[in-house]
RNA sequence: GCGGGCGUAGCUCAAUUGGAUAGAGCACCUGACUACGGAUCAGGAGGUUGCAGGUUCGACUCCUGCCGCCCGUGCCA
């Protein structure tokens, strides 16, 4: 019937046509198709009239009126959709259509792929999306929860959208603080104290503390004791503390020289560190359903030999410049806008004044090498909120220096998907009692045990080895769906007890709908012997839209491609979350008010079969591209 | 100081980017036939969208000015 089964492309073409008919002096024109928020008015609504109202210089209802009449005689809408008359505009010029059963039928048929109605993209694009962004030594906390979920549900979507993406963990894995640890670690290897076989990530984690703490001088300590004459006790402790650490901080920067030079002692110590990070990260990734392999990590470090060539060339083409002893790339030129079109009025300082490199050295790195050696046509960053204003700065300055630019000569979109902090049930920033961060492998495993206590409650007869499956797969999907499901830029409260209550707008409430479709096609192929394979029959049936539960349903599943496209041109995932809630809860009516199995005839039987069927493979495929994981039953 | 973000039902969040009577979930109340999984469904109650103006057919959304909270702000990452 259609090229598209998109029910809003075929409108919005047919509309674009009508209006154009109507008011050829206007010339092409968005017919701003939405479907409507309340189904008593219509499936869909064109609401173009009120806005030509003043370009024509007509009242809109008149407007609406000349569209009407002519789309009316289009034999494709007529097609598909009711037939419109004056009845068919409302309030100040809204067009409201109705889509014909059968059409709903045809189009679901024509939806009815592997692709789920998703077409090719009209350019196949390399995207580039950075995520995770762990630190050497340190354990995957809370903080990069939000990094990881992200960063993988929007490289998901556009893998599904049919783009190559190329995962990038950009790993901390260079500078001081790095070179402080090593040297620790270093040092304890050589006296014996650890083994660097058998040492694990904890270890890590604690001696990376340890040797910020032991670096870091405690002169505000040492001036209290003078100001307030605490004796020679406090004082001569201080004195060693101070002394020790300026000993341990010029140790590190030695270390930090050693391992630029790749001596091959220390830097054997470092990959061994590196080892245990990288291995630890993709296997806590693993955990969580996110894709972050060992190849997807490129570390600070991997730029390193590139930093002095980056900055060369920035001042000979006179793109830095010299202040304060230090390097900048000034950004308050008329091409020089943030994402928003606003002036950035801070520089982006790309060389210390006494010759180190920064963050944003590293950056601009990274987008070169994005888009000059991946080829990559857009790059995305999923990284925290805060770092806006550092993500403009290195945007402005890789645009001004061309390392964004793509071979045919345009700029490669550079976007920074920022994202709020996670709280905590007072509002303050989620952290254990004690005030640390919290492991990503404790939340995981806290919500695996919350959820073990309701699998078990609720499916006792499924085996203990499934339940205790299911039970991880219900926990990580939980939090996943809690993180994904708000406006990313927002702040979010984490609640086990509200994730874990799995009723409403939760993550097993999705998988829950999911189980029971498997549950009704297993029991038709068991109790009614109807075959269910993969090239059974029922997947071919002719679909009966009838009840309103029926066209509810079917009108959701329509919306899939669109959703998942929203989502991918914002980069925002609670757009798809959202979708896949109207789906499942479109479903569970449908399901509550329309028999399947027991309907009264074979061929409603056989309809609806395959209405679940196809609802079944949508809420997979979503959920999937969110990533989160499903199981069979539950 | 300057820049940015946020403020929506008691609580947690939406609102197709300017569209119709601002929607969900939790909590609260009322219902659901010996039908496919009650982790469900149908319904009720709950709102001056921080405040005050403005723009227009129409504003949670855009503009201006305030109030409150958070974040960032030249040599950490």
């Amino acid at each position: 019937m259609a090229d598209s089964s998109d029910p809003i492309a075929l409108l919005d073409s047919a509309f674009r046509g009508a209006t154009a008919a109507a008011f050829p002096e206007i010339g092409d024109s968005d017919p701003l198709i939405t479907a409507s928020k309340q189904a008593a008015l219509g499936d869909f609504q064109s609401n173009v009239a009120m806005g030509l109202s003043k370009r024509v210089g007509k009242p809109p209802r008149e407007v609406a009126t000349a569209i009407v009449a002519k789309a009316a005689a289009m034999p494709e809408l007529q097609q598909i959709a009711e037939p419109l008359s004056d009845k068919s505009i409302a309030g100040p010029g809204f067009i409201n259509i109705r889509l014909k059963g059968e059409a709903l039928a045809a189009l679901l048929s024509a939806m009815d792929t592997p692709s789920l109605g998703v077409p090719a993209p009209d350019v196949k694009e390399t995207i580039a999306v950075d995520l995770c962004g762990v630190n050497l030594a340190k354990q995957m906390h809370v903080g990069h929860l939000r990094a990881t979920i992200i960063g993988d549900a929007l490289a998901r979507v556009f893998e599904r959208l049919g783009h190559k993406v190329i995962r990038q963990n950009h790993l901390g894995d260079w500078g001081l603080p790095i070179a402080m640890v090593t040297a620790k670690i270093a040092a304890d290897a050589n006296s014996g104290k650890i083994n660097l076989d058998t040492l694990k990530l904890d270890d890590l984690d604690k001696a990376y503390k340890q040797a910020q703490r032991e670096c870091t001088a405690d002169e505000a300590g040492l001036a209290a004791v003078e100001r307030f004459q605490l004796g020679p006790k406090a004082r001569a402790e201080l004195e060693e503390q101070v002394r020790g650490a300026k000993e341990k901080l010029a140790a590190a920067k030695l270390t930090l020289v050693k391992l630029q030079s790749h001596d091959p002692e220390i830097y054997a110590v470092w990959q061994r560190i590196a080892k245990i990070t990288v291995d630890e990260c993709v296997a806590v990734c693993g955990r969580l359903h996110a894709t972050v392999r060992a190849e997807d990590t490129a570390g600070e470090s991997s730029y390193s030999n590139e930093l002095a060539e980056i900055v060369d060339d920035l001042v000979k083409r006179g793109i830095a410049e010299e202040s304060d002893g230090a390097l900048v790339v000034r950004l308050d030129g008329p091409d020089d806008l943030d994402d928003r079109g606003q002036k950035i009025t801070e520089p982006c300082i790309v060389r210390k004044s006494d010759g180190g490199f920064l963050y944003a050295t590293t950056d601009l790195a990274g987008i070169r090498r994005r888009v000059r050696k991946f080829g990559a046509s857009r790059l995305v960053y999923a990284v925290d909120a805060r770092q806006s204003l550092h993500f403009q700065q290195v945007f402005a300055a890789a645009r001004k220096a061309g390392y964004a630019r793509k071979p045919n000569g345009e700029n490669a979109p550079l976007r920074h998907a920022g994202f709020g902090m996670v709280l905590g049930e007072d509002g303050r920033p989620f952290k254990t009692r004690s005030g640390d961060n919290v492991k990503l492998t404790d939340l995981i495993d806290e919500a695996h045990q919350r959820a073990s206590a309701e699998v078990n409650r609720r499916s006792a007869a499924l085996p203990e080895a499934e339940r205790d499956r299911i039970a991880e797969v219900v926990g990580v999907a939980a939090i996943k769906y809690a993180d994904l499901c708000n406006d990313r830029m927002k702040d979010y409260v984490f609640s086990f007890d509200r994730m874990v209550a799995f009723e409403g707008n939760t993550g097993p409430y999705l998988l829950y709908a999911f189980a029971r479709i498997n549950s009704i096609l297993r029991k038709a192929q068991a109790e009614k012997s109807i075959d269910t394979g993969p090239g059974a029959p029922f997947r071919k049936a002719a679909l009966h839209i009838v009840q309103p539960q029926e066209k509810t349903l079917a009108l959701a599943i329509l919306r899939y491609p669109g959703a998942l496209k929203s989502m991918a041109d914002a980069c925002e995932p609670h757009r798809l979350c959202g979708f896949l809630y109207d789906l499942a809860g479109a479903f569970s009516s449908f399901y509550d008010a329309c028999p399947v199995l027991a309907a009264d005839n074979e061929s409603t039987v056989l309809s609806r079969l395959r209405l679940c069927d196809l609802t079944g493979r949508v809420l997979r495929d979503g959920l999937t591209t969110l990533g989160l994981p499903v199981v069979e039953r539950m």
